[in-house]
DNA sequence: GGCGGCTTCTTGAAATTTGAACAAGCGACG
DNA sequence: CGTCGCTTGTTCAAATTTCAAGAAGCCGCC
């Protein structure tokens, strides 16, 4: 029955301030999440993560991009890739091939129909991120934003190679 | 066929700076949810939106709530909440109660197993929490993060009576 | 009283996500 | 060559979430 680290000692619990912000850091970025995944499946057709595997395809070289790739670049299992693209696969936005290289590999690629998706529904995607985020943001605090974001993502970085195997520094 | 906003219109897209941001945002904050749900999972048995519930429910006057109001507080819906709360009763955790005054209404009540639960995971957590998020920033990150979390979370908000009936003010 | 509109909560089915298990191919190494 | 360990992607079942109804009570108002 083994915890968090040191959670047997004297909890460090937040203080009022650490609260405040937690609640609010909670409050805000499900409101977002929620907001956008309405809002793309209203327009789109389809949730947030799926559009992001969408402009994930776009944005490869030949638009297209490796099952675990893809999976890596949207930080979901590839269970989980696997049903989405099934279900992409069935609107026609994406289209499976096969990898000569690697005979267990698939390519997932976007297709026409998926880039026409993107380009019918992406102004107004980046309309709802931009009214609910950077419209409301300084510049200075959309610099400190960036800079927040990145300092927590390093630290749960999927660890590198050897990372948590010590005995091997 | 309306999308959001001028969607029609040239589309301002996001500038490279803008970019950075957002995908750092998006970035992080899965990762961050992500490993949060998976901690409690493993720690308590539940995800991350499930604990949230009992917390709610902690610090309600007698451990207990309406339905609609936890829903509110957790901002997630009604019918998730059934479902949710009928899981967690399951584990004996949160008991449902008749509201006497509303022959509609169902208090969700946090029996003392959920209490229990609740002692012996909260430090885990909390120290997940902190070791993800406060342990990295400076207090300055820390005000900022809460200010701009709320600025992002007022503009999102569950509109208020009248507030897109423009005619009505 | 009782009707109409609203709120409260639940339900059931479909969609999505999770987690474990699996088939198949790769690749190094004896 | 063989076979062991690892990677790739899929599949199944269970859990969770969404969405569209729907049953029941409340409330104001005639």
């Amino acid at each position: 029955m083994n915890n968090a680290p040191d959670s047997a000692a004297a909890p460090r619990w937040l203080t009022a301030e650490e609260q405040h912000v937690w609640r609010a850091y909670l409050h805000a970025t499900t409101l977002l999440e929620d907001h956008l995944d309405r809002q793309l499946q209203r327009d789109a057709g389809m949730p947030h993560v799926y559009y992001g595997l969408l402009v994930g395809l776009a944005e490869a070289p030949r638009r297209r991009l490796r099952m675990t790739e893809l999976a890596m670049q949207a930080k979901i299992t590839r269970s989980r890739l696997s049903h989405a693209i099934a279900r992409l696969e069935k609107n026609g936005w994406v289209r499976r091939e096969d990898c000569p290289a690697d005979k267990r590999g698939q390519f997932a690629v976007l297709t026409d129909e998926g880039v026409e998706v993107l380009r019918r529904t992406a102004p107004g995607h980046v309309a709802a991120v931009r009214q609910a985020l950077f419209d409301r943001l300084s510049p200075e605090q959309q610099k400190a934003l960036g800079e927040i974001m990145e300092i927590v993502a390093e630290g749960l970085q999927p660890k590198e190679a050897g990372a948590d195997l010590p005995w091997l520094r």
